[in-house]
RNA sequence: GCUGCUGUAGCUCAGUGGUAGAGCACUUCCUUGGUAAGGAAGAGGUCAUGGGUUCAAGCCCCAUCAGCAGCUCCA
């Protein structure tokens, strides 16, 4: 959790859930009230507050909010008391009749299990609990948004009006509350990608594709310089793969079977259909077969930066978040079973480099075999996921457990990063496949002079350029690390007879090469200063004629209004250290 | 895909049936300024696209495209 999002810090006789769920209750008591007929679902308390689920015959808009919430505070105080019923079966049914959503809530709790109402004033709720004792405590609540959500979550069933809202204890941490998401809004990687001219999508050119314009161009190239860096010393090898394959090469792999909804539709070469690839591993597999492997070449890590077009519902695609077409910064291992569980042991490690450095915490998740559309026997998913378990164990990763969230190939570890705001993403992969090598027959001829089967692990770091790009935007506020921002260096001359001095330290800089934007334009200075102060350069150097007779800069870091001044040489030290180090900070 | 909402200048937005607007950004001229907006003038719009209603549509209706908040699903 960062500052902004801090855990209470006084004793309140309720947890914070409890709150939610009663504020929950009361605004469904308000709705009531101004909407009879209303039908109810579901209103439980979330992470960062509450929602109720509700089935009216009018969509709600914002004005709504503003009545529901004042007939809230209308309520808790007129019938302050929330009291607990526990009744028979068929009591709970008569109470709800006509409130089929209800009803079948009622009919979900086990017959061993009792049957209790929450009521204050008339209105009731099928409810375990628990409430607060009284609505007239003192808290504070806000009314957020609508939006519509299936019944049960299930895009079947049909669908209800919810009400987001959240509530604390105390106004400060409301107001602290709303200011952090104040603060989401204004890092969305939407709005800093627009401000500072990083990326944009056309309609023109479909949903769902991002346009990468040249400052992130920039951050891109330094990323994914850092990545085959670390991935060479790792022993990596890239490799280069066509977007294009035939039909029958993911028939061969399973996808048509099994991932045929997130592929684009069959395009006709010669008559031959043909596919735009949704992963990378297939080609990948083309390169191993394509001759005969030994023992002695194993382990194979190839790594390439693949990318794959996946099929997404038009609903979900987000910023450079979700998208259609995107980058993975993909590798395979190919490798025997005895070495298995030292190779995704570095995996973790790699991983572990890579995350840090960009200053993310995170958790990793065993993600273990999918209900259905799977490929491959029960014991071989096992021994895949056993092998997950053991790597996890060598490097003293703790992994939470994700029933069921595996690929259809095999078992996978995830990643979840925490971001400077608190929030989680999903990027990093790394997954476990004995079955891909048995679909393609891959062999290696082991020491004995058998032919033995090798075992894939496909992994992806970044998880895409995309997402991970845009995660980074959020995470950093558009404030990017010294080593990766597009503009490094904004040189500001005071005056123009400034200039021919400004320009040689410009040139120096230049020639580094550091990336360095001479601000010689014959404009006032403080226009400059706040212009490269918008775009977010790390270092803003600063000459008139104190520092022109001293070979000294005024240097001002990102941030502040400070400016120190230094040598040039210094100045240039420092630089050199930030982008050798990789470092988070500008110090 | 589904529910609701939105689409007017590069950006943020005003404009509820009768001559397309503001601030910022941009261009030009003046200003020579020591750390976040000096002054003046100018340019910029097929009001998302297509159809309909109307004497008349940015505004009302329909469709399409794109976006937003979610649901579902995911790197």
């Amino acid at each position: 959790m960062s500052e902004l999002e801090q855990a209470p810090q006084v004793v309140e006789p309720y947890p914070l859930s409890t709150l939610r769920h009663s504020v929950a209750h009361l605004m469904a008591s308000a709705v009531a009230k101004l909407f009879p007929g209303v039908k109810f679902g579901f209103g439980p308390s979330i992470e960062h507050g509450f929602y109720y689920d509700f089935d009216l015959a009018e969509p709600l808009s914002d004005k709504d909010l503003k009545r529901i919430e004042k007939e809230m505070r209308r309520i808790a105080k007129q019938s302050p008391e929330l009291v607990c019923h526990e009744v028979s079966r068929d009591e709970a049914r008569q109470r709800l009749v006509g409130q089929d959503y209800k009803l079948e809530a009622l009919d979900l709790i086990p017959a061993d299990e009792k049957i209790t109402f929450f009521q204050h004033g008339d209105w009731q709720d099928l409810c375990e609990g628990p409430h607060i004792d009284r609505l007239d405590r003192e808290f504070y609540f806000k009314l957020q948004h609508t939006a519509g959500a299936y019944w049960r979550g299930d895009e079947h069933n049909p669908m209800l009006q919810r009400i987001y809202g959240t509530a604390f204890w105390s106004e400060a941490e409301l107001e602290r509350h709303l200011a952090w998401l104040e603060e989401v809004r204004l890092r969305d990687h939407r709005k800093v990608g627009v401000d500072m001219d990083l990326f944009s999508s056309h309609a023109e050119a479909g949903s769902g594709f991002v346009f990468w314009h040249p400052d992130l161009g920039v951050v891109r190239r330094e990323l994914e310089e850092f990545w085959w860096e670390l991935h060479t010393k790792d022993g990596y090898k890239p490799v280069y793969t066509p977007h294009v394959a035939r039909e029958s090469l993911f028939a061969v792999s399973g996808h048509l079977e099994n991932y045929a909804d997130m592929m684009y539709a069959p395009m006709a070469i010669d008559e031959m259909p043909y596919r735009v690839k949704p992963m990378n591993c297939p080609g990948h597999i083309l390169i191993y077969k394509n001759r005969g492997r030994s023992y002695r070449e194993l382990p194979i890590r190839w790594a390439e930066l693949g990318s794959v077009y996946r099929y997404e519902r038009s609903g979900t695609v987000h910023g450079m978040l979700r998208v259609r077409g995107f980058t993975q910064d993909d590798a395979h291992i190919f490798c025997t079973p005895e070495q298995l569980p030292k190779e995704i042991a570095g995996v973790c490690a790699l991983v572990d480099k890579i995350l840090t450095t960009f200053g993310f915490e995170y958790t990793a998740y065993l993600a273990t075999r999918p209900a259905d559309k799977t490929i491959g026997d029960v014991e071989v998913w096992d021994r895949a996921t056993q092998a997950l378990r053991d790597a996890a164990a060598i490097q003293g990763l703790p992994l939470v457990l994700d029933e069921g969230g595996g690929a259809f190939y095999g078992p996978k570890i995830d990643y979840k990063i925490k971001d400077a705001l608190g929030r989680e993403w999903q990027n990093s992969t790394i997954q476990c496949d004995f079955n891909l090598p048995e679909r393609f027959d891959l062999t290696y001829v082991d020491s004995d002079g058998a032919k033995k089967r090798p075992i894939m692990v496909h992994r992806a770091i970044l998880g895409s350029m995309e997402r991970f790009v845009g995660v980074l935007i959020e995470h950093f506020g558009g404030k990017f690390p010294f080593w990766c921002a597009p503009t490094q260096v904004a040189v500001i001359p005071i005056r123009e007879e400034h200039a021919d001095y400004c320009a040689t330290l410009a040139d120096r800089l230049t020639r580094e090469p550091f990336r360095c934007d001479f601000m010689a334009e014959p404009v006032h200075m403080n226009k400059k200063i706040k212009e490269a102060q918008h775009r977010q350069v790390p270092f803003m150097l600063i000459a008139g004629e104190r520092e022109q007779e001293d070979g000294t800069v005024a240097v001002r870091r990102r941030g502040t209004r400070e400016q120190v001044v230094m040598p040039f040489e210094d100045f240039l030290e420092l630089a050199r250290r930030l982008k050798q180090t990789r470092a988070l900070g500008l110090d």
